[in-house]
DNA sequence: CCCTGGCCGCTTTTT
DNA sequence: GCGGCCAGGG
């Protein structure tokens, strides 16, 4: 026995942890060795957030439980000189004397971390193994709704569902409802498929199973309807053996509900629970969450009152303003100090989102530089706007920064294209997030809609989608008749139109139907013994889906492409999941897929998106274009204290992605939906005290001749544009390019871009548009004058 | 069944 | 200003 006391063993622990984690703050510390019990983390913008879960969980697997009394581990005194030298000097400790100190390590298969995009987890996944190692593959880290359907996955036939139920995305849904919608005979135009789909949305949010929704309706009207189509739309989902998203979750709460006994074994299971974003979580989640964590109470959530921007999608902030109740033993850590941005920028983003009532409260301060002021730029008109976002890009590019470093944050996906076509004339390389949505474009949907229908033949909303596209000459009416025989014979559509010559209604277009459910039946036998990849090459032939595409619309070549591009995806995920790759883990991967999920930092190029979607990421310089009333804080919002509020903390959200500068934009004119107005420069930036502010303006464009205003800005940001690509070009391009002629076929070399070939020529006025198919990032379209090409001879 | 022309309406959207 | 949606004619 040594000559220390338990009392001493607890300090030198709590020392030795200390030191470990030593790297973080007071308060990050503080969380980090919080293991046991409720914990409230109010994590401010760019406060080192994710570390602290890292870190975290990390101290929870290797050292466990830190503020631990139950110290077992008998330390000899050779091993308490080593953690006193470690301590004190710098000096390395072994791996086994870092062991005695760990109480109550944490399993890894018994933490639960969610998130809410799939890049927050993977983000998570990946800093966790660089961490960890390979024990971090115990953990799940995942989304609610991958959580939910994994769960689902093991448990459905319990609540009526196949363990390979399809999962529907909002324009499924959206199909779905109108489809119902026609069958009870409800007119859009007095009933709204919009307003349908909300209701029944927030009626799930708040655990109303269709027939609860009914007997709350009472005499209204309009609700009994929604309730009618509720009911109708759940029963299709059903017999479709399908889910919405939001049936993910409340079915994952059903389960709960209904069957104990796998509750507490997931109870057990996740004995400590952490949720990411948790203001963003709906009622819905918070149930799921609280259902799990009621056993145990391991529920750390993290968040940032200020940050909650998804309550038009039913978040609501009441989920962590009322943590404390809830909870209270809850402990309440606040990360205040900012390692992101500059003094200035958080300086405006505090008296921005100061002139919100019902804060958590929270004061965020940094040690960063004071940096550069907010540079307030009023334009023109949103042309102008855009010329001088690529101005200001095209000068920092020639004094050395990364296209990269550069982010366009809107409030609008519209407003990204003015900025599209501004940028394609410079020659600047972007990439836009979310707008159209790779899994969202047509064909797309078609082939995964035919792939669902391989998997899940009773998947009557894809179905419907697929059998008249390539043309079978199969309508309307005719799908109709079958899915109500189908209904009437209790069996499925593809079994009716298998047989579709035993029924008079279907005669006449027998043939065309017993024709596509023999491809159908061929796809699914093939299904069997081929690989994922040689199944879609199967479909493609077979269908002459290309061919349709083709003849379809002269200018299909994108969509041509993106059916390649979803093979190479199919091709990367049987490489990531090698022998488990199978046909319905690739669905469920697609249909719980983003858009954001798929950016890429390491790409040198501007990125353009809305605010919403920036959210957790962070730039060295941010524009800001169009804070504007009316535009930000939109039209609608500005009738409503909450409303504001909300959009005012999307500006607060704009506002801390930026580490170095930030430009805030508004014009004094702008044509938006074909009109123009005229906005007052919005509120938000009228906010920001003025001795943060550079102010700028156009010059006064009434003193010049009307009509040249346009076209002069335009044509002195072509001739600064070509000379920072010049200055930029060191030397291997060359300014003749400027002007030489370029054809179909030709192979070019782009700075940015690489190699490629260029596959289409366009006059436009003095100047062609080039459409270059690039080697390593497929096609785009350039200005020939201003794209920095060089021709490979 | 399929094509076309006119009309509406229009934020944000982690899944 | 653009795209989605429906009605009506071929």
């Amino acid at each position: 026995m040594n000559n220390y006391n338990l009392y001493d063993l607890i300090k030198l622990r709590k020392n030795f942890l200390e030191k470990e984690f030593s790297q973080m703050n007071n308060m990050q510390q503080s969380a980090i060795f919080h293991v046991n019990g409720p914990l409230l983390i109010l994590a401010g913008a760019g406060s080192g957030k994710t570390t602290v879960i890292v870190n975290r969980i990390a101290n929870m697997l290797t050292y466990g439980d830190a503020y631990s009394s139950d110290f077992i581990g008998e330390l000899a005194d050779s091993d308490i000189i080593k953690i006193k030298n470690y301590i004190e000097q710098n000096c390395n400790i072994d791996t086994d004397t870092k062991n005695l100190l760990a109480i109550n390590k944490v399993n890894p298969c018994q933490i639960l971390a969610i998130t809410f995009t799939n890049k927050a987890a993977n983000e998570l996944k990946e800093r966790l193994y660089s961490k960890l190692g390979n024990c971090a593959n115990d953990i799940w880290a995942s989304t609610f709704h991958s959580t939910c359907s994994r769960i689902l996955r093991a448990h459905a036939e319990k609540l009526g569902y196949s363990n390979h139920f399809t999962i529907y995305d909002t324009e499924d849904s959206k199909r779905l409802v109108k489809d119902c919608q026609k069958s009870l005979n409800i007119d859009d135009r007095i009933l709204s498929y919009r307003s349908i789909i909300s209701e029944i949305s927030h009626a799930k949010d708040n655990y109303l199973s269709s027939q609860e929704f009914k007997n709350n309706v009472g005499n209204d009207f309009r609700l009994q309807k929604i309730s009618e189509v509720y009911s109708l739309y759940q029963n299709k989902l059903q017999e479709a053996d399908a889910m919405d998203f939001d049936d993910l979750v409340l079915n994952t709460v059903k389960l709960f509900k209904l069957f104990p006994e796998v509750l507490e074994y997931y109870q057990n299971k996740f004995k400590y629970i952490l949720v990411d974003e948790y203001q963003d979580t709906n009622h819905i989640q918070y149930m799921f969450i609280n259902l799990l964590a009621k056993k145990y109470k391991n529920l750390c959530v993290v968040g940032d009152d200020d940050q909650s921007i998804y309550k038009f999608r039913g978040a609501t902030i009441e989920n962590i303003m009322n943590f404390e109740k809830n909870y209270p033993e809850a402990m309440v850590i606040r990360l205040e100090q900012n390692y992101r941005s500059t003094k200035n920028i958080l300086n405006a983003a505090n008296a921005v989102i100061a002139n919100n009532v019902n804060r958590k409260g929270k004061n965020l301060w940094t040690n960063n530089d004071a940096g550069d002021k907010i540079n307030v730029h009023t334009a023109y008109n949103e042309h102008d706007e855009a010329n001088y976002i690529t101005n200001v890009i095209l000068d920092e590019v020639s004094r050395g920064r990364k296209y990269s470093d550069f982010a366009v944050l809107y409030r609008m996906n519209t407003q990204s294209n003015i900025l599209e076509k501004t940028f394609v004339k410079s020659g600047i390389p972007y990439r836009i997030i979310g707008g159209f949505r790779f899994y969202e474009r047509k064909e797309i949907k078609d082939m995964i809609a035919y792939l669902n229908v391989i998997n899940n033949p009773s998947d009557e909303i894809r179905l419907r989608r697929i059998i008249n596209y390539p043309k079978r000459s199969i309508g309307e009416k005719t799908i109709n008749t079958a899915m109500e025989l189908a209904h009437q014979h209790q069996t499925s559509i593809l079994e009716i139109i298998k047989r579709a010559n035993e029924f008079e209604d279907l005669k006449r277009s027998s043939s065309k139907l017993m024709e596509f459910s023999i491809l159908i039946e061929n796809l699914i036998e093939a299904s069997k013994k081929l690989s994922l990849s040689e199944l879609y090459n199967l479909l493609l032939e077979k269908t002459n889906y290309i061919k349709a595409l083709k003849e379809d619309k002269e200018n299909n070549e994108d969509r041509v492409e993106n059916i390649r591009e979803l093979a190479s995806n199919i091709i990367k995920y049987e490489q990531e999941n090698g022998e488990s790759a199978n046909l319905p883990g690739f669905l469920e991967e697609v249909s719980l897929m983003t858009d954001i999920d798929n950016y890429d930092s390491k790409s040198d190029s501007v990125v353009m998106m809305t605010i919403h979607s920036a959210k957790g990421l962070e730039f060295p310089v941010i524009f800001l274009p169009g804070f504007e009333e009316g535009i930000f804080p939109g039209i609608q919002a500005t009738y409503n204290q909450s409303e504001v509020d909300e959009e005012r903390r999307l500006a607060y959200v704009g506002i801390t992605r930026a580490k170095e500068k930030l430009y805030i934009l508004n014009t004094d004119s702008r044509m938006l939906y074909g009109s123009t107005s005229r906005n007052k420069i919005s509120r938000f930036t009228q906010e920001i005290p003025s001795e943060l502010i550079n102010k700028t303006r156009a010059r006064d464009w009434k003193k010049l001749e009307p009509g040249t205003v346009v076209s002069k800005s335009l044509y002195e940001t072509r001739i600064q544009s070509a000379q920072s690509a010049r200055n930029f070009g060191q030397g291997v391009i060359h300014q003749e390019i400027d002007h030489q002629t370029y054809n179909i076929g030709d192979i070019v070399t782009h700075k940015t871009f690489g190699q490629g070939i260029i596959i289409s020529v366009k006059p436009m006025g003095n100047d062609n548009l080039l459409e270059i198919n690039f080697d390593n990032i497929g096609s785009k379209k350039l200005m020939s004058n201003y794209a920095k090409l060089s021709k490979n001879s």
